[in-house]
DNA sequence: TTGTACGCGTTATCAG
DNA sequence: CTGATAACGCGTACAA
């Protein structure tokens, strides 16, 4: 049952040897090693953990925030970084919280102020979050996957260029009366990412001389579809296109233009960001990004962290633009 | 920085008084504790949770096993058990394994043999898995959420009950052309609850001297979307109601359904099972589960067993029809 | 009610 | 290349 010592017993060495037999730290000679792995093997010994960790102060644990589980992109990207680790013998701790929420503050100051871990991966994390100054003061490496943070190692796409580009993508075709449906709702917790994209929207908008409209919309399916039905609804000042501040709101409205008898793309056009899984089912037009790579990169990263390499600033990562159905010139205006 | 010592010095007493203040663990007047969680405070002090593990062999660590995360019914038992156990003070350790996988026995070899947790929950563990024999050779408290497994604490919906309520729901109105979709693909990972539903669905048509038509599909909208197409495209022998094994397949059914111009429910009734947060938004009869609660009976349960309580066998958990507007009579046959 | 002293299982240091 | 031995930081009998 218990401990290193049987196994340098039976293997007829100390517990040095068979400690550094087992760790790989130091020199053994190849025929002890083998006796020792031997002998390991046949009691069917592990490590403690926490006597290894104790004395080396290393975990083999690098702790998750995310906000949630539930979205496609959170899950994409906790799976990365689970194969990630995964393959390198660390273990994932996840912890579920909102910003500025209740378990929030517990999170820090509770749970990650333990340090049961070698490095943090913290997903959109907020900036204004006074969570990032205790983050910081924890001393531990740390990535952040999504909106850029002074000061903190960051990963993501560059959102405010995405906005812009997929307005201007619809300004192109012809497009004047654009909606941005997805904002974040006053009650919501706060959301970096898209706040970016409605900016390039904004700012694709305002330099074509046009009037944004923004939508206020929770990232999901059902909330895409019940915030963009009464805007359809309106035959009136109706939109003839629309940016969705992720896919989920986007494919959310087109239900909704489906459910209203309006035909998707030749009376309204609808675009997204993300790269779904259901993107393609829907047709959707979307700048594709890569969560659960970037989960991976944030591994990589984060491991050179650890191990004492210098890594500073934010990495953009990469996203294109797929055309599909959903885009098109606007139908001529009835005179 | 370092230690309980420091804490004992600065309040003036011993480790061993600082020790019992700070866990509770013991008597300690009133005042010396006050003046101990004092100097603990000031000092920021937190617990080596290391060495606390090493002497007293408990990691207040729960490790929970998942095929995946992306699919709703995981992120919502994921979402359950984190809220519950960060209000007890429980990390969570993640690890995301399908069946039958490499990862799958590395995890078991390698991450789970650590032992670095007080219990272990598993979800849609497959019971022929060897896996289960070396799940109880840990020797550590375990739930396992979903399918019934010999000799493991369970907790789950009656699968077979429930495919074949919903069959009968079906023949009930008056359906004889029923088709189940979304049985396991042959080279997907093995999924006993699906299967369990589908020998539901069989057991209903069977006793209904019906011929039960069984159809293959992962457990997403894009695979119940793609695999329901050329079922519903036939128009000789397009049943006139489907069985969906989960929501998230019935679901891709209703758009498939949509997209050939096939009105639900007037000419086709789809029934699924879940209670998928889309499931209104589709209008879809239902059969609701709640995975976040399920989450949360297996943490009380798991906790419970820590504490040395004998829990055994099998808890079903509740679930409900939920009637919505795609599941009607069949439209009158031409004659 | 408090303090002393020991042990938890490893790894690291330092002779040999 | 190997073996004794000292930490690592804490909890807890046991004695006071």
């Amino acid at each position: 049952m218990s401990g290193i010592a049987e196994v340098a017993r039976r293997a007829g060495v100390s517990k040095a040897t068979a400690s550094r037999a087992l760790t790989g730290h130091g020199y053994v000679a190849p025929d002890t090693r083998a006796r020792v792995e031997q002998a390991a093997h046949e009691l069917g010994y592990v490590a403690s953990s926490s006597a290894s960790s104790l004395v080396t102060g290393r975990t083999h644990t690098v702790a998750l925030v995310v906000p949630r589980v539930g979205r496609w992109y959170f899950g994409e990207i906790i799976e990365g970084i689970e194969r990630s680790l995964m393959q390198l013998g660390y273990d994932l701790t996840l912890y579920v919280a909102e910003p500025d929420s209740r378990d929030r503050d517990r999170l820090y100051r509770h749970f990650l102020a333990r340090k049961r871990f070698d490095g943090v991966i913290a997903v959109a994390l907020e900036p204004d979050d006074s969570d990032l100054e205790r983050l910081v003061g924890f001393a531990k490496p740390t990535v952040c996957i999504g909106n850029e943070l002074p000061g903190v190692v960051t990963l993501g796409i560059d959102n405010v260029a995405i906005g812009r580009m997929i307005t201007q993508h619809l300004l192109a075709l012809g497009h004047t009366r654009i909606a941005f449906l997805g904002a974040t709702p006053n009650d919501d917790p706060p959301a970096r990412d898209v706040d970016d994209r409605e900016s390039g929207y904004v700012q694709a908008m305002r330099a074509a001389n046009l009037e944004p409209t923004v939508h206020a919309a929770a990232l999901t399916i059902t909330d895409g579809y019940a915030a963009a039905t009464p805007v359809l609804a309106d035959t009136d000042s109706r939109p003839t296109a629309i940016v969705g501040a992720c896919d989920e709101v986007a494919i959310g409205a087109i239900i909704a233009a489906q459910r209203l008898g309006i035909a998707v793309p030749s009376q309204l056009s609808v675009i997204g960001v993300d790269g779904h899984d259901y993107a393609e089912m829907f047709a959707l037009t979307t700048v594709e990004q890569d969560p659960c790579n970037q989960g991976e990169r944030a591994v990589a990263m984060l491991m050179s962290m650890i191990d004492g390499a210098p890594v500073v600033g934010r990495t953009t990562a990469p996203a294109r633009m797929v055309m599909r159905a959903s885009t098109t010139t606007p139908a001529p205006t009835p005179a």
